[in-house]
DNA sequence: ATATCAGTACTAAATCAAATAATACACATA
DNA sequence: TATGTGTATTATTTGATTTAGTACTGATAT
């Protein structure tokens, strides 16, 4: 289910932190679920414990999940209004029109790209 | 003119090779206009005149640039029509729409910024 | 109670891309 | 001929990422 793209320069566990955060915010992690153990995503992901521990910290740091000691790590409540989340989505599409715009590329087209994105079938 | 961010985790070479296409693709720097040497641009900038040279090798492999040896690197003609610049454009814009749909922003609201971003100043 | 699984903390080492350093060569031009 | 240009090469340094290993405390089921 989760993925990983070991060739690629964004770092393991940010593309850990992502995959969470998306499969949070879309629901398919409901509030106080479960998520796995940092030993045992380690092992099944064939990374080190230390990384998923990475992750895991910054999305509590974050307020996307939370840990306890004993139990595990679970999903936050109202993830999908965690503002910074929202903040991060909203400043890399700026960042992106704004590397369109540059490049002339014609705001009909740029929004009508943002549109065909939403008619996509989501998959996570 | 040239800012680099030296605390970013986008490379040095990556950062200017992506001012250099702004710059070329919004005609602030005219087709077949010098470009700064790569020792020059090195000192000014203050980084290795490798790291200069690796973004021009760059963007001279992509169709952006082209040099002469002896003589200098001009920009190319028809940057506004580079297929592959405006393709990674359009591929990051969709990469960011992809993030804001999976945190349920509205459709409305992403449109929306991409429309604010296309009225602000250019500034480049 | 105790074995097991959970998060957490810490230090050390390995890895690897990025950046620097230092030369050297060939071409163009004033 | 001197200077400035792109290009090429090798070596080294740097720093973030990742791995490795160990140890501690808390929770839970048996």
């Amino acid at each position: 289910m989760l993925s990983l793209d070991f060739t690629s320069r964004e770092p393991i566990y940010e593309q850990l932190k992502n995959k969470i955060i998306k499969l949070s915010a879309s629901g398919v992690l409901a509030p106080n679920e479960k998520l796995p153990s940092v030993r045992n995503l380690a092992k099944e992901l064939l990374v080190n414990p230390n990384t998923v521990q990475k992750a895991y910290q910054d999305l509590e740091r974050e307020g996307v999940i939370y840990s306890v000691p004993g139990r595990g790590s679970f999903v936050s409540e109202g993830i999908g209004e965690n503002e910074r989340v929202l903040e991060n989505a909203r400043r890399a599409l700026s960042a992106a029109a704004r590397g369109c715009r540059s490049v002339r590329i014609r705001l009909e087209d740029a929004l009508e790209l943002v549109k065909k994105v939403y008619r996509e079938d989501e998959r996570i």
